[in-house]
RNA sequence: AGAGGAGUGGCAGAGUGGUCGAAUGCGGCGGUCUUGAAAACCGUUGUACCGCAAGGUACCGGGGGUUCGAAUCCCUCCUCCUCUGCCA
């Protein structure tokens, strides 16, 4: 969530910043914002002064009564019973406010960085660049979802019968791709920097509100009620949670993982019949890059990471294109995203595989993430992540891109994790 | 899962109702001494909120309560340890 005293010492460029996001009541919900603010401010100030008061009465009691003068004591003690009531009272006011004003900024998103563009929806998207060649199919080529029942790689059916739609059985060649592809994206995260960490797939309430996902999205996660713990819907949500509450020096800085996981999605209300196949999936595989990072350097890590997921593409040589997210199709917690599609060729369609975003101090703001900086100061970090790369989609453009009237060809880049060239 | 024990500052570890934001030791930082280092000695060393500041307030696992006053007493939840049970 934002910072209080930026709605404050930067209002304006809060305001035109969130208005790339089409979010017409911003000026009144950061006016809001700050009258809570002083509000808070207002009472606790009175508390404060009340409870000292009370506690100077207090010690006068505990003093009078090692000198032995008991029926002093005992005059002064009803005096702290109407500050007891006020204190209350006023706690009551303060809590209240403080609750208020944490709701209303869980409803403001995070102010787009200055390269943002207007937009409301996707097709105000900027294109940054595009790479690589849109390949030319033969007569008679297949979309992803004819491939796999051809070659018997992914059982949505069998999938069907043990859990429901959405959860894809991998067999044979198809599942090896899977173990192939996360090994692949694991070694050369590794070869990058990234220290692999390999986090639970279920995580609490207080790691869903720090990282986003709650109160908002929580509908989008699986629950499991018994425990009150839900299922991630991204390795985000664990590994960015690893430095909740924790102050880290500068020194420790970038702090780079990488974690591999399984993700979990009800997609509630998006499903539809532009959605076959592997294009949208309740459980799927995704290895995901997270980067904590001195404020100075969040944007240079952000291209870094940009960079590097196009690295994967190039390597397992599929035509894709970069995009700059607009203000209405970013997320609510970032400050700016690159959205990586590659081009599915049977389907005719861009698929987002990789979504890289700089979250500034929105999330570390709710996570407490801090470091202490060069003049031993605490501060704010920034947080950042990345997939790299969600594997369904990668899949439906391997499979679709590469086939061939004899079979399936895989990228060289996967023969030695493969075991094999072609399904 | 049952029985018992325990959670205090970066770490170790005192503290069982007031003078305790908290002894002491270690570590960290600054200094004295030294050619340099070690040792020794002196000083300093948590986080957050309000305030221009002086200062004030809160925090001893989390939450609630008793009391004029709680690290200390009570309730509750969480976590860890030991034993028993179960288990990949």
């Amino acid at each position: 969530m934002l910072l209080v005293n930026t709605v404050r010492d930067q209002f304006d460029r809060v305001l035109e910043g969130l208005q790339k996001r089409n979010f017409v009541e911003a000026e009144g919900l950061l006016n809001q914002v700050i009258d809570l603010d002083d509000k808070r401010k207002t009472t606790q100030t009175q508390r404060d002064q009340l409870q000292a008061e009370a506690n100077s009465i207090s010690k006068e009691i505990g003093q009078l009564m090692r000198e032995g003068k008991k029926e002093e004591a005992e005059k002064i003690k009803n005096k702290t019973a109407e500050l007891k009531l006020e204190i209350k009272s006023l706690d009551e006011a303060n809590a209240s406010a403080e609750e208020e004003l944490k709701a209303l900024l869980y409803t403001i998103p995070n102010v787009p960085h200055i390269s943002v563009p207007f937009g409301k929806s996707a097709e105000d998207n900027e294109t940054v660049l595009e790479y690589g060649a849109i390949p030319t199919l033969f007569e008679g080529n297949l979309p992803h979802w004819e491939l796999i029942k051809k070659y018997d790689i992914i059982d949505f059916d069998l999938g069907v019968k043990i859990t429901g739609a959405g959860f894809p059985v991998y067999k044979g060649k198809g599942a090896r791709l899977q173990r192939a592809l996360i090994n692949f994206f694991l070694d050369e995260a590794l070869k990058a920097g990234f220290v692999e960490v390999q986090p639970p797939i279920l995580v609490n309430e207080e790691s869903g509100y720090a990282t986003g996902q709650l109160p908002d999205k929580e509908g989008q996660m699986y629950h499991a009620t018994a425990d009150n713990l839900y299922l991630i819907p991204t390795a985000e949500v664990p590994i960015t949670n690893l430095y909740r509450d924790v102050i880290l020096t500068e020194e420790e800085l970038p702090i780079k993982n990488v974690g591999y996981t399984p993700c979990f999605r009800r997609e509630a209300g998006s499903w539809g019949a532009h959605v076959r196949g592997l294009n949208r999936l309740h459980q799927f595989d995704k290895v995901e890059i997270v980067q904590i990072t001195h404020p100075e350097h969040s944007y240079q890590a952000l291209e870094e990471m940009s960079t590097y997921v196009q690295g994967l593409l190039k390597k397992l040589e599929l035509p894709y294109r970069v995009l700059r997210l607009c203000g209405g199709d970013m997320g609510f917690t970032s400050s700016l995203t690159y959205d990586m599609e590659v081009f599915s060729a049977a389907q005719g369609r861009w698929l987002e595989v990789s979504s890289v975003s700089n979250f500034e101090t929105y999330q570390s703001n709710r996570l407490k993430l801090r470091f202490k900086d060069s003049e031993k100061k605490t501060q704010l970090a920034h947080s950042l992540n990345g997939s790299a790369l969600a594997l369904p989609r990668i899949v439906a453009a391997l499979l679709e891109n590469n086939q061939t009237p004899d079979g399936i060809m895989m990228p060289k880049v996967l023969h030695p994790y493969l075991g094999f060239e072609k399904i």
